[in-house]
DNA sequence: GCACCTACCTAACGTTTGTTAGGTTTGCGA
DNA sequence: TCGCAAACCTAACAAACGTTAGGTAGGTGC
């Protein structure tokens, strides 16, 4: 049920996204969500903490996978690409959210911020590791660029296409940290 | 009127905003609307032309402008500049046509896309002829990329705060050509 | 002064929405 | 086998939606 309102949250957005319609995708009638949720902004509450669950459970698999990594450009390409698999290989939620949530009512987002917040902290520790020359106040604008290139994905990556989900992240991390010049040069330093 | 749509559509998404509100924000009745579009899609298909039509002005603007100009990053850069100028500085109608587009319904969409393909087109090929290295096949990833970065701006960007949309621009195009590690020089090869 | 057009309003219509009260089914534990 | 709670349904509610038919005020041209 929470599978089926984040599908019609990514194709529909909160407002044209029905109750009725979430419960005739999982075979139910609309009043019988009721028994589960409070109300349609406490369902989407769940869907949309859902989505960050994901990418911080992500993050954190990450860093404990690539603990005693040195080159820290794979870490950050190792986290790159988690980011992207939680838009497209953990169902909808992460999709969901980044595309919906700023569709869903004002109550309902200041909820999740607090949620969001601590996941964009970790970018940016992670990114200050990574990039320890860069001037403080540069780095939250050098994450938002490159949340920019990651999340925008989903409008136009095709998961069955020629390019796979490792690719874009080494191009995206290649993109990133030596510009657009470098793309013709992806994976010739491993 | 159509600013008021446009606003709208910024902070609510095209299923939230209603007739009566936009009518309401110009002081007018929800069916006085009829005299002047034929229906809700009939006016959003307005708004999301007009948001087009001004990126496509301002890039053309900048076309004329850069003729003679020999250093291709300058050429980019201008554009860079003078598409964020259509998000922030000529009305609601691109940030409108940016955050909202993918909240309308299909039928919609589909009456907007070619103008949305021409412009994208414009783009290419100005990305071709300040990249004439970049390999073709990597040339709309690249792009996509680059909308990613600037698109998304429309999210955090405070156009009071400290940075310009001068310095703006100059950041994501140093940071689209050369990398993040080129945010600490920015400028520095004017 | 008359006709006419544009711009707006009033008042309703049918539909859909989130939501609720009360009843029914299902399955598990004692 | 009984009881009970969780899961679901039915049927409706008030509110809000896009939309429409018919009417009104104000200005323009003749």
């Amino acid at each position: 049920m929470l599978d089926a309102a984040a599908e019609r949250l990514v194709a529909q957005g909160y407002t044209a996204t029905t109750l009725r319609e979430i419960a005739a995708d999982i075979g139910i009638k609309a009043g019988s969500i009721y028994h589960h949720f409070e109300s349609k902004e406490d369902l989407f509450i769940e869907v949309f903490s859902r989505g960050i669950e994901v990418m911080v459970d992500a993050f954190g698999d990450v860093d404990t996978a690539m603990n005693g990594c040195d080159r820290e450009s794979d870490r950050l390409e190792a986290h790159v690409r988690a980011h992207l698999g939680a838009l497209f290989e953990h169902g909808s939620f992460t999709a969901a959210h980044v595309t919906a949530f700023f569709t869903a009512p004002e109550e309902l987002r200041s909820a999740i911020v607090p949620l969001r917040d601590d996941y964009e902290h970790r970018w940016n520790a992670l990114l200050a590791d990574v990039l320890p020359e860069l001037d403080s106040a540069r780095l939250p604008i050098a994450r938002l660029f490159l949340f920019g290139a990651m999340n925008t994905t989903i409008e136009w990556f095709d998961l069955s296409g020629d390019l796979s989900l490792d690719g874009l992240a080494n191009l995206i991390t290649v993109q990133f940290l030596e510009g657009v010049d470098a793309l013709n040069l992806q994976r010739s330093t491993r």
